[in-house]
DNA sequence: ACCTGAACACCGTTCAAGT
DNA sequence: ACCTGAACACCGTTCAAGT
């Protein structure tokens, strides 16, 4: 991953490939994603565009040691465990933090998770589950609701954020308020209750 | 898909709006998303990239339009509601469907969706029904799970043909194989399976 | 080992001007 | 009404060459 070395070398590197994730979550965090070109990131740190080929092979690869940094608060405590539900729902609202934790956090993990280039932080925390498979199919479903949903509101309060600075768009059209705390945990929730569906082997809930 | 128009007008407009988004579709199919320039659709259909923009303001309303294109076969309403949750999980596989059918359809519709640029067809669907509220954290609970798993179901797609095409890189270190039918529909009865412990008014399902 | 300088092959968008 | 031509202000990435 880090082609430099860990002990104290004769020649410290003059920056690291940490220096650029740094100053790349610091600038994600001021001018967002759409502004977060590697020549601008480059000008920031000082350095010629080109430099930054050297620590990181693709703009991808480093969004990718980005998302990774975003999620690092989404992983499991000693603290956390009880139910697998409850597990569950607590590392989804984490996730929601964490995500919410970054300008257009959301977006950037959305793309290193589809494209495999980051680990899911529930699949992770939830692997050593006993029932590995019920575990997989919570991890999916939660995972993907959350930044999906959390991707939505950001681009919404950016959007409404520029909506109230630029001059004469008053009327929003939108149809509806800022997303309350229950429009994210009405969902979560109707997801963890179908753990125990599930497990209960209850079988066709919608029949009636 | 539409001939132009119905009526013989006078003055038939050399291009339409709906011509733009035909071939962007169909440029999108081919090339895929990445490849998908105005400059190239401009290309495409013969005409100066800024001749684009007498029929659309921007790349991002072009590309919501094609979204609304790729949902329409979501749209209508499953002919026998036997309740809300055979109703959401029937239009569930139908978004998975509908995106499946276009190139990189999942990750074209997931930005117009967060942009707020196109409707959401599992709420338009499920609005009418008695218990608004449940429909909609369905609704949301099902969409994003969907477009998320389905957007990570196409990157994967493509990655492994591109694997496959590439020289010298046989030995694709992901550490599961393509995902089956169950790996989709598992999470999604997880979620249809939660509908009926929030309509119960079952309490924490977890405790045990 | 780490970075510069210069180039390649592109982008989305605007806008005066044509027909 | 619909489009051209030309420009503006950018992109990600490569690669020989420097130190």
């Amino acid at each position: 991953m880090t082609p430099p070395d860990s002990n104290p070398s004769p020649r410290a590197p003059r920056r690291t490939k940490e220096d650029i994730v740094d100053a790349a979550v610091d600038l994600l965090d001021r001018v967002g994603l759409p502004d977060l070109s590697m020549r601008r990131l480059a000008e920031e740190i000082g350095v010629q565009p080109s430099a930054l080929y050297w620590h990181v092979s693709s703009k991808q690869e480093l969004l990718a040691a980005v998302s990774a940094r975003i999620l690092t608060p989404v992983a499991p405590r000693p603290s956390d465990p009880e139910g697998l539900g409850q597990a569950a729902a607590i590392l989804g609202h984490r996730l929601h933090d964490a995500l919410l934790a970054h300008r257009d956090g959301a977006e950037v993990v959305s793309s290193s998770l589809a494209l495999g280039l980051v680990a899911s932080p529930l699949h992770v925390a939830l692997s050593a589950w006993e029932d590995t498979v019920t575990a997989r199919v919570v991890a999916d479903a939660i995972t993907h609701y959350v930044v999906g949903i959390t991707f939505h509101e950001q681009q919404r309060r950016s959007a409404d954020a520029w909506g109230a600075a630029a001059p004469g768009a008053s009327i929003t059209p939108a149809s509806f308020a800022h997303p309350s705390e229950d429009a994210f945990s009405a969902p979560l929730a109707l997801i963890v209750g179908g753990i125990a569906v599930r497990q209960d082997g209850v079988g066709h809930p919608a029949d009636a």
